[in-house]
DNA sequence: CTCGCTCTGTTCACTAGGCGACAGTTGCGG
DNA sequence: CCGCAACTGTCGCCTAGTGAACAGAGCGAG
């Protein structure tokens, strides 16, 4: 299993009825990518908004030293690009495939034509924003204000959430190698590795090859409330998210990002 | 001039049709507020969308040990709380006046039923969203990315753009405290200073009590460009900033915050 | 004019975190 | 089952950034 790494909670798609659905498909340009492949560069021109149909996407910015950030990695519902629908702005991030996936082109008229017949289609839009708004902002108080062990527990602690759907305070499995967390952090992977290990000598984790446990959701989740500079507000419940459960590669993931 | 900091490009007020804004006008609950006085914590119930209409309204994250996270400065035409309107989230920061202030409230069902008669609204609130999506990730990338010294740069030039109006490359002031720019990029005040102090010694800003000068946009934004670790990507042009030119609070502002 | 408050400039000892390097480990592909 | 490539663990040195503290400077109020 793939996990999403800091999925958004809601995506274009969720919440989103059958019909608008259906429309929404057919009014844009499928595309098919294979794992690692590269799909458009930060500032290339405006190709429209994206929705990833299955597989999933890498959102990142490639430095000009070659090195990385990583902003999300996005799975089936969830769209991106929208900004190019507006003001003619130019794409923001670098993005690949991971793993084969199958992704809808809507251009500015496409969009257009279709959010016009089906106006469900403007709020879901408006809906996933306002939600991904609200987990960025958390993010960057996290980033701006905790120590980068309390950051990195939360991080863990939102995707152990999101890999259980909210349910249960059991063991669980995140798929994420040391390296992309560190890209999504933005510290050095040395460092994160320490940093992982101070919360593997807490017992809250444990880590192995490509792969962190959590054992107990709960114990971390107390311990990130002990730790936490601010009062905790408790993102929107993800009325329905809709990442497809089974894996979508198998195995190793190919490099996606180019040498350097 | 109170300078909105990091105001975003674009609010739900911005291009926004007459009917369409005296009806939202129409739909919700105004509010006064005078300098410095709070309207709401992070955490608390669910007020409702809020506009400002004029004045300025400070968004911040106060921590447990009283210290602050400045999260933005909105002007009129702004709107913050959206994420309350959807699935029943609570508010996410605290909020206090900047000089007299007025603002609009709109319930849950007040927003439901102005956006339903006018759907551009929900136009406008996603146009919104998705522009602050797009600051807030540049910002991030800058704070995981860059030096300090360049992100606070870049956000001296962001915000001489905007005090301009987008116009020229002459020079600019901006009125702001030190330590509330420290607070925004969550970085002690004496080491804030140090860091401006490098800027002025490169002759790119002058400082002064409470303001920061600029003498030549231009030079700040090459000296920007060399320094970027990433491509530039220009955000999208604020196709009406509808900000009041006009200063609404006049001289020394009082201390929005509780004392500490 | 002068008091008092807020804001700025600066110092100093201390810690978090970065960077490069390299050795050990895992697991896929052949 | 072997070899290679992608990962992980760790060390040592170095800079960026902190927190507390305090003196000076600007500005508003009486």
């Amino acid at each position: 299993m793939v996990s999403s790494f800091n999925s958004y909670p809601t995506g274009l798609m969720d919440g989103l009825g059958a019909s608008a659905r259906d429309a929404l498909v057919a009014a844009g340009t499928r595309i098919r990518l294979s794992n690692g492949q590269f799909l458009q560069s930060r500032g290339a021109d405006k190709a429209g908004m994206v929705v990833v149909l299955s597989g999933h996407v890498r959102m990142m910015t490639i430095a000009r030293d070659g090195s990385a950030l990583l902003l999300a990695i996005l799975g089936p519902g969830q769209q991106f690009n929208e900004v190019t629908l507006f003001a003619g702005a130019a794409q923001t991030h670098d993005a690949s495939a991971v793993g084969d996936t199958e992704l809808l082109v809507l251009t500015e008229s496409d969009y257009e034509r279709v959010a016009g017949a089906h106006p469900e289609i403007v709020q879901a839009l408006l809906r996933s924003n306002v939600h991904r708004l609200h987990q960025l902002v958390e993010l960057l108080n996290d980033l701006r204000a905790l120590p980068k062990p309390v950051v990195l527990a939360r991080l863990l602690l939102k995707n152990a959430r999101h890999v259980t759907r909210g349910g249960g305070a059991g063991p669980v499995e995140i798929d994420i190698s040391q390296e992309d967390i560190a890209m999504f952090l933005g510290v050095s992977r040395a460092y994160l590795n320490k940093t992982l290990g101070q919360l593997a000598d807490l017992g809250l984790v444990d880590v192995s090859y490509r792969r962190i446990h959590v054992p107990d959701i709960g114990a971390l989740e107390d311990w990130v409330q002990e730790n936490l500079a601010y009062e905790s507000v408790e993102s929107p419940a993800p009325d329905a998210c809709s990442d497809t459960p089974g894996g979508t590669t198998q195995g190793r993931r190919d490099r996606a990002v180019p040498e350097r």
